[in-house]
DNA sequence: GCAAGGTC
């Protein structure tokens, strides 16, 4: 009988190779894919098999709308609830459905290895989809294997044990991204074009919302509220003061503190005229302080940004690492509970020889570790722990500090909990009672692994019940109760947890979020303060529909499609009741809208007062206004039409020049740096190109610098193919790009440091420095169809016999003029520019070709 | 240009 063949997927490379490790005892081959397959022989179900393992990279496909959909301009944002939704690859270009399809071919057996969550469940439908063995083919099996680690034996378990893939929890997920996906875009340009349409100096491009992101600077606005609307008390507090064997001790009130002057004067008073104080109490009490449960991601993250001040982006990049290079476990994990398996011997062990952590572990191993305390065990992964063990110089700075307190951590889980005894000493004088406490540790357990959770020794000096002391002053302190202070990122992540808002892996994506619209800033201390974008978004929430700022909002949705992952209620019907709630709330929203513009209009300034008259609008012939802050943007307020402009570059007139096509005035756009291009644009143009075929024709530079021009990847001139415009590329067009189809134009502001740059990619070409003249001619090069150039050089250095300064010639061709050419970033460009040039070449727009690329190109 | 979820 044929070898049978067994296909398996994991959710990661790493976890493939562990798989295949642990599956042929280390005795693999590994090709390389779109990711890394391993093979080997084995046995499956009792039968010889060929195994090939391999992975995805996290999910194949992502939610998006339709094409129809696309366009900001031509959809109605209500349109979207009712929208269908189309499942396209998540990275096209590793080109993972293609590898899967590949490797499933002539498999019997499918073996999915997706971790196991939600998100796993319904990766291994995407992977079944790629497959092919959705196909009812009865010999195809597919088989679910359920792991949580990576261990050995651990996969042997899962091995053993294989189930069926759960598809009412892989429609959850659909659930969801079907209502994240909906939601969060119809709000998100709704409130975008309305309120960019309204204010020129909102500091984001994008005014987004989202389920999870609107909740996290809702925290954080809120905690600003309480701040900003506190109003500070004064208090008074007694304080007496002894010396006891030498020493001045201060003694703390029973009241605490009293919010009335007159009365604590009063007791001030009691308390002096009597001036004797008696020991009344003196009691000892054994405290215990409990070792931590297991380390999840989130306490992992808190205490990042707390004692280490890595943001949580940059602490889950580096536990990522550490988790990749073997060094810590799975480092996503919800779980504080360690799995009743859990090898704490084995982990210590490895540990055991290690320089700074060795002597705490090996007296655990000698004199007895103690069991965790119990935590919550989510079913995903164990908690973090060291893997193996690790010294300062193996790993960089912060590195090892994330690693060390994994360590830590895991120490202190095994130790055994602090105990102190609390002595308390109370006292009474003119009828009031005061006391001091002292603290002596007996067992310092966890804490010497982690002092920073040390209990202080506090020594008080002795005392006898009854004894008699003379107070030596009565202090009346006045204090001033204070606000609280913004919210930290550390307690910003526990309300998110709290409230089941982001995943343990995403929940840093969202505070990362809120910081890059600009709703909130890290300041000191990692406090994220909310900026008057953000404070002026959530309380326009609060007064039209505060649900849509509440992190309910979050529960509520999770609430929803759990229903679905258990099975009790179908995928469609909860989409369709979930999306009916939320497109009720968006008319309303819309309806209301007015209520939070008035919170905008008194916090932002309207378009029309914004920015500098800079050019005249092609329609109305008024100046229309640049507004520099982002979006990059002009203004007509007589037209009221926006039209955007390049992104992160300086605009000015362009001498007053115009369109021939519009009649609006030119700009010129220059990139910052001593290589930044500077090209002219046409402001209406570069939004509406109006050459049919220029977005296909120039797609290439739509796509890769989309970046830089922004808006609309726009239609610059030196993209445009006018025939007798002297900006178009057809005028300024002098050869084709010696790197890529582009075309390299002269750059008209450039002098003295004259110099091409190509219209598509970074190829630049200098041209004779210092000249004080250079513009493109009629004419082209009979030999090779390059535009002649017409150079005055300057007086002082011209190159020309008899101090001429005008010359006339082909780059290309032209003996002098080759020589004072340079290319900057590309290949040499003369030999081959001359090859390709020769007899074909380019004609010129006002001749038969009108297609600039066509008449570059084509060598 | 948009969400949230994987992973890199």
């Amino acid at each position: 009988m044929a070898q049978q063949k067994v296909l398996m997927v994991a959710e990661k490379p790493s976890i493939a190779l562990s798989i295949a490790s642990a599956l042929s005892r280390g005795q693999m081959s590994t090709r390389r894919g779109s990711t890394d397959v391993h093979e080997f022989d084995g046995i499956f179900r009792g039968f010889q098999a060929r195994f090939k393992v391999t992975s995805v990279i996290g999910h194949v496909f992502s939610v998006d709308f339709p094409s129809k959909f696309q366009d900001w301009g031509k959809t109605n944002p209500l349109d979207l609830f009712d929208a269908p939704i189309t499942k396209t690859e998540s990275n096209p270009k590793a080109h993972i459905c293609r590898h899967l399809s590949q490797e499933a071919r002539g498999c019997g057996h499918l073996v999915l290895w997706l971790d196991c969550d939600r998100e796993g469940e319904n990766i291994c439908f995407e992977v079944i989809e790629c497959t092919g063995f959705h196909t009812k083919e009865p010999r195809r099996m597919v088989y679910r294997a359920r792991f949580s680690s990576v261990l050995d034996k651990d996969i042997l378990k899962a091995m053993d044990n294989l189930v069926e893939p759960n598809g009412d929890e892989a429609l959850a997920v659909d659930a969801r991204q079907e209502i994240d996906l909906k939601v969060g875009v119809a709000f998100t340009r709704f409130q975008t074009t309305y309120f960019q349409g309204k204010y020129g100096n909102l500091d984001s491009r994008v005014i987004s919302y989202g389920p999870c992101q609107t909740p996290t600077l809702g925290f954080c606005v809120q905690r600003h509220l309480q701040i900003t609307t506190f109003k500070p008390e004064k208090f008074w507090v007694l304080r007496p003061y002894i010396i006891q064997n030498g020493y001045e001790l201060q003694l703390e009130w029973e009241r605490n503190k009293l919010f009335d002057e007159d009365v604590a004067t009063m007791f001030q008073k009691l308390v002096m005229e009597d001036g004797i104080l008696e020991v009344t109490e003196i009691s000892e009490k054994q405290e215990n302080k409990s070792r931590p449960s297991g380390l999840n991601t989130v306490n992992l993250l808190k205490v990042a940004s707390s004692a280490l001040g890595f943001g949580p982006q940059m602490a889950m990049q580096m536990a990522e690492r550490l988790y990749t290079q073997g060094f810590i476990s799975y480092p996503r994990t919800e779980s504080t509970a360690y799995p009743s398996s859990f090898e704490f011997k084995g982990t210590l062990g490895a540990l055991a020889n290690n320089p700074t952590y060795g002597n705490d572990v090996q007296r655990l191993l000698t004199d007895g570790f103690q069991k965790p305390r119990v935590g919550t065990d989510a079913g995903d992964h164990p908690p973090i722990t060291p893997m193996r063990s690790a010294t300062e110089d193996m790993l960089d700075r912060d590195a090892w500090r994330l690693y060390q307190y994994v360590c830590q951590h895991f120490i202190g889980t095994v130790s055994p909990d602090c105990k102190y005894v609390r002595t308390k000493v109370e006292f009474s004088i003119g009828g009031e009672s005061f006391h001091c406490t002292g603290q002596h540790v007996t067992v310092e357990g966890f804490t010497s692994v982690m002092p920073w959770l040390g209990v202080n020794e506090r020594n008080l000096p002795r005392f006898m019940k009854g004894e008699k002391i003379e107070v030596s002053k009565v202090e009346l302190y006045e204090g001033s109760t204070i606000s609280p202070d913004y919210l930290s990122e550390s307690e910003v992540i526990s309300l998110m947890e709290k409230n089941g808002i982001g995943t343990d892996a995403s929940i840093a994506v969202h505070i990362n979020n809120i910081c890059e619209r600009n709703y909130v800033q890290v300041q000191a201390g990692r406090k994220l303060v909310p900026t008057a974008l953000g404070i002026t978004l959530i309380r326009g929430y609060q007064c039209i529909d505060p649900d849509l700022c509440l992190p309910d909002i979050r529960s509520f949705i999770e609430q929803q499609i759990t229903l679905v992952a258990n099975g009790q209620m179908n995928h469609s019907h909860v989409v369709q009741h979930v999306l009916q709630q939320f497109k009720q709330k968006f008319t309303y929203f819309i309806k209301q809208i007015e209520n939070m513009d008035a919170l905008f209009e008194a916090q932002f300034s309207p378009l029309a007062d914004s920015g500098r008259a800079l050019s005249k609008c092609g329609k109305c012939l008024r100046y229309m206004k640049y507004i520099s802050v982002q979006p990059a943007r002009m203004y007509c307020g007589t037209c009221e039409e926006v039209y955007y402009l390049p992104q992160k570059g300086t605009i000015k007139l362009y001498k007053e020049l115009s369109c021939p096509l519009d009649n609006f005035e030119l700009l010129i756009f220059s990139l910052p740096g001593p290589e930044g291009k500077s090209f002219p644009l046409c402001p209406y143009c570069y939004n509406n190109p109006p050459f049919e075929g220029v977005d296909t024709l120039f797609g290439a530079v739509k796509s890769s610098t989309s970046g830089k021009l922004g808006k609309g990847a726009g239609m610059p001139c030196f993209l445009c193919p006018h025939p007798t415009c002297r900006h178009s590329v057809i005028a300024q067009g002098v050869c084709a790009c010696p790197e890529c189809s582009g075309t390299l134009v002269l750059d008209p502001v450039s002098a003295p440091k004259w110099r091409l740059y190509c219209n598509m990619c970074s190829c630049l070409v200098f041209l004779p420095q210092g000249a004080h003249r250079i513009s493109t001619t009629r004419e082209r090069c009979p030999d090779c169809d390059t535009t002649i150039i017409e150079v005055d050089f300057n007086k002082k250095t011209t190159p020309l016999e008899d101090g001429a300064t005008l010359y006339v010639g082909c780059i290309l061709c032209d003996e002098l003029l080759h020589s004072l050419v340079e290319v900057k970033h590309g290949k040499s460009f003369s030999r081959r520019m001359r090859g390709r040039g020769a007899g074909r070449g380019r004609g010129r727009g006002g001749g038969k070709r009108v297609d600039p690329k066509m008449s570059f190109r084509d060598f």
